[in-house]
DNA sequence: GATGTGTATCGAAACGATTCGAAGGCTTGA
DNA sequence: TCAAGCCTTCGAATCGTTTCGATACACATC
């Protein structure tokens, strides 16, 4: 049912010989207007389309892009995803997606469908990377981290990556904070085992705004919680029962803030005259909550867009690295408010 | 850098012939223990992958199964891609995922990637279809649609499906409404000018309980929107202003509740005080939205589960198709309240 | 010893594309 | 007329697998 028709077939019908078929395929080398335009009247009646495997097997490279991304259900993620999909879709490639569960070796992982696939490219999507750069060599093809943290002390020169400021955003949002008065405010993020991820390197952007408006750090205003609404609300329970006075939070994820909210809200207390709030990544979510939330919005569209732009530079051959760092932005829309 | 081994330096290395590495790594055929274990180890000394397209490119197939969708974002939908993703990752295949466009024709952009990749199966996700049966069977490989509507007539025979019952859902919350006391209830859904979308379909239940109740249907209270919740603010404004007395919102979808809330909220009306609402899916920001929303829950996560459950099952040489249709759930959270 | 049966293995052919060296057919100039 | 040079085109070899018919050996049977 499917295609019976190979290039060989396509020859023979058009009366010319194999070479000359693959060359208007593809482009390359002359072919005569009329030979070409023979071909192409051929290809297109019997609805011919090159089969991608023997036509990989050949090249040794196929031009499947991987993107490997952890909590791909994440709303910042779906709309990276998405855009992500829609430039490489534009580039005439199919896309394969990969979960990272938790536990799971990304690089390793990764080789074992490049090497499967002969993949044309990789881009990694969230997480923190405990890789050497050798282990990053070893990928063999063109690769792009994007919002990704890594451990270990990597030669910039080693890989391109997109993210934003994280600590520089943290700080943002608190020193906002503490410019409208407060002094109790909490902070909200995953912190796993682990040294250096997104939610560590946010947590040194609020206390570097603490510390330099002379405000201690208490540990105690911290709470662990998952980028999620569940996890952020039962943070925020814990945190509201230790009665600390806090009246500010700070969330690492606009879904941590929006569960948060709901247990500010539930607890009989308002937003923001009781409590005042930020999120992170200004999803679209935290805009239509009432109230509308602040945040720190991260301009996830153009992130994603430029992280396949740089992918396929490299594919091309460009052989510099990149490293964008984009710019975070405060939006005020209304959950927070000044105290005296 | 990547893999140079291929299965004949394995076969070499090994002592054995190709075929016989070949037997071991797919466990066709026999192949004495000893063998066996001789090339296990050689193949795990040398970390050897064989190579898809050579693979797929003999047997005419590939182990890729691909998902269709439209609205990669949605969050309903995200949640369901994640388990479509862990369900086949799970069995040992790759997934890839384009993203249909509006306007685009989803069986012919199917059709194109599985006579390039030799696909191994297809799932499709979300939107209306517009397809005769002759389509639906030139695809040549298993598929299943999940949360689809079609536009022809087509023999349920023909094809697979997962889904719930549109009209009956929308019909349980909209006489929910009605129990309450409501009368003037409005509904937001997207009404493409094809029949049978979604939208329509659940227009049908609205409509099927006003009937019932003898209520006149007023087309005045039916908002076109699209499925996010900027839509939904403004469909809700929109309706607002006609100053109709509305009482109740039915929203196609928790995105539109979601937006239509802030409407009603921000317009200084309360919930479920002045107006009541339900949304449609059953995603967790509505559940965190404050006040929590009352929702048609669908199983988002169990019908992805058993969409692919169904196309294993085709690919294993399953005939007969199948068509899942899992009952929708009434949520009450506190949205919606009786008036007299 | 010839034949049969089974088990374990081998290697050549094939999958459908790309590519490169070779060659056919023209024109041009000597 | 012939050689040179150019433009097109051709087809064999190749990519790394799977698969099937063939083979090799051991052992039993008659």
């Amino acid at each position: 049912m499917a295609n019976e028709m190979n290039i060989k077939d396509i020859a023979k019908i058009s009366g010319v010989g194999i070479s000359t078929v693959s060359r208007v395929l593809n482009n390359s080398g002359v072919v005569s207007d009329t030979t070409r335009a023979k071909v192409l009247s051929v290809v297109k009646q019997y609805n011919y389309v090159p089969n991608s495997n023997a036509r990989n097997l050949k090249k040794t490279q196929s031009n499947t892009i991987a993107l490997m991304v952890k909590g791909i259900s994440n709303p910042f993620f779906a709309n990276m995803i998405k855009e992500v999909e829609r430039q490489v879709h534009l580039r005439g490639c199919p896309l394969m997606i990969q979960q990272v569960e938790d536990g799971v070796d990304e690089i390793a992982a990764a080789m074992q469908l490049i090497r499967e696939k002969n993949l044309y490219g990789v881009i990694f999507m969230g997480g923190t990377y405990d890789h050497s750069e050798e282990e990053f060599n070893q990928l063999g093809v063109p690769f792009v981290l994007t919002t990704i943290t890594t451990m270990k002390d990597v030669d910039p020169a080693a890989f391109s990556s997109v993210s934003i400021d994280d600590v520089q955003s943290a700080y943002k949002a608190t020193s906002y904070l503490i410019s409208l008065g407060h002094r109790n405010i909490c902070f909200l993020a995953r912190f796993p085992f682990m040294a250096n991820t997104i939610g560590s390197r946010r947590l040194l952007g609020y206390k570097k705004a603490l510390e330099e408006h002379g405000i201690e750090y208490d540990p105690a205003l911290v709470e662990d919680c998952e980028y999620a609404p569940s996890f952020g609300f039962a943070a925020a329970k814990r945190l509201l029962s230790k009665n600390m006075g806090v009246t500010a939070m700070f969330a690492a994820s606009d879904a941590i803030a929006i569960g948060a909210a709901k247990a500010v809200l539930s607890s009989g207390l308002s937003i923001p005259g009781d409590v005042s709030i930020v999120g992170f990544d200004g999803i679209e979510m935290a805009e239509y909550y009432h109230p509308s939330l602040d945040t720190i919005s991260q301009p996830g569209v153009e992130m994603a867009h430029v992280s396949v732009e740089i992918l396929f530079d490299l594919i091309a051959g460009e052989t510099a690295n990149r490293h964008v760092v984009f710019e975070s932005m405060l939006v005020k829309r209304g959950s927070s408010r000044k105290v005296t």
